[in-house]
DNA sequence: TCCGATTGTAAGCGACTGCTTACAACGCTA
DNA sequence: TAGCGTTGTAAGCAGTCGCTTACAATCGGA
């Protein structure tokens, strides 16, 4: 609520209220999904004016592939291969906070159509490849799709479903579970 | 769409008529979610008038949970335990056709409220608790819930996302690949 | 200081949503 | 065959949706 000291203080600041729409559609995005969150939501989370995200981003499609776009790489570019499927895992399983909610966001909206499939897609297959290269099994890319629907599967009953015991499951417990798994999927992931 | 020869022939026969606003809303939750799925679609794909369906169901909240009662429980009630996890996942895998779409209608509309969110619970619960038997483990409620999210993941990345190689891989690769990973979870699931 | 471009605002448009109502057609029973 | 409850139909209501438009406020460069 009070991120930042501005009162009247943020006017004709066109950056700080891209980035404004961004974050309040990434929150948003990723708690009600792609078609439960309106751009008049959006708007008044971000504390701008609704017309202003068609200014800035288009549409709301386009809004969401920004949104993806901009949050979707940053734990792919900054995490090392080995480590890309726990880091998610954990980052998922994180409580609440500043923490990188473009999972949700991602499987809360699956089923739009338009540009945002194209980048959610685009995204997918980046975290895949990734993830492909820690076997050397011939069926890498299966493999590798397998691991990936798990993390979806576990954010989708976790975050949306809110199914007991998973929801409430300590994220240790969760991790050696799933890790020790997926080892058989994934020889060299941590 | 020639499933029945019906003319002008089906007229006032309200069962008939239930039977067809079920179905089309089965295929059409399955397909599009429970959001994009607009009471006049699934009116038109049954060929009935949409009043019909607030007479007979009341809300397209209730409908939707109609149909995850009378076909979300089929293969829970007529399949055995060790057999329940393989089951499911080889009727989702299975090629298109008349095959139980609970799974991906249940997935698909994630998010909504009301008396859907409450059966939608509620089977994910008996889920849950048929697959717990399969594991001596403390935790066989955690492990259960995993296995299942597992599933989830996989219909989300398959039947939603359509990603490849997934979407396209054969069925019992994948059966064989997961059914191998999950028994570290479920030591008795086939 | 003035001007043009940029940023913010208010209002509303047309389409679509779930749902309701008023009524006609029909078929069973007496 | 007259009456009545059931089934089907047409029309529309109120609200919300994404998006557009017309305009006011503000700023930087001349």
């Amino acid at each position: 609520m009070a991120t930042q000291p501005e009162q009247a203080g943020r006017r004709r600041d066109s950056a700080a209220t891209q980035r404004a729409l961004l974050d309040a559609a990434a929150k948003l995005f990723a708690e009600r999904g792609f078609d439960r969150t309106t751009v008049r939501d959006i708007a008044g989370q971000a504390g701008v004016n609704q017309a202003l995200l068609f200014r800035y981003f288009g549409s709301k499609d386009a809004l969401f592939e920004a949104v993806l776009a901009r949050d979707g790489r940053e734990q792919l570019a900054t995490t090392p291969p080995e480590r890309l499927f726990s880091a998610s895992l954990r980052s998922m399983l994180a409580p609440e906070g500043p923490r990188n909610r473009t999972l949700e966001a991602y499987l809360r909206s699956s089923g739009s159509d338009g540009a945002a499939a194209a980048i959610r897609q685009e995204i997918g297959e980046e975290y895949a490849r990734v993830l492909a290269t820690l076997t050397d099994e011939p069926d890498a890319g299966l493999r590798a799709d397998l691991a990936l629907a798990w993390l979806m599967g576990i954010a989708l009953v976790r975050e949306v479903s809110g199914k007991e015991p998973l929801a409430g499951a300590d994220p240790d417990d969760i991790c050696r579970l799933v890790l020790t798994a997926t080892r058989t999927l994934l020889e060299r992931a941590e």
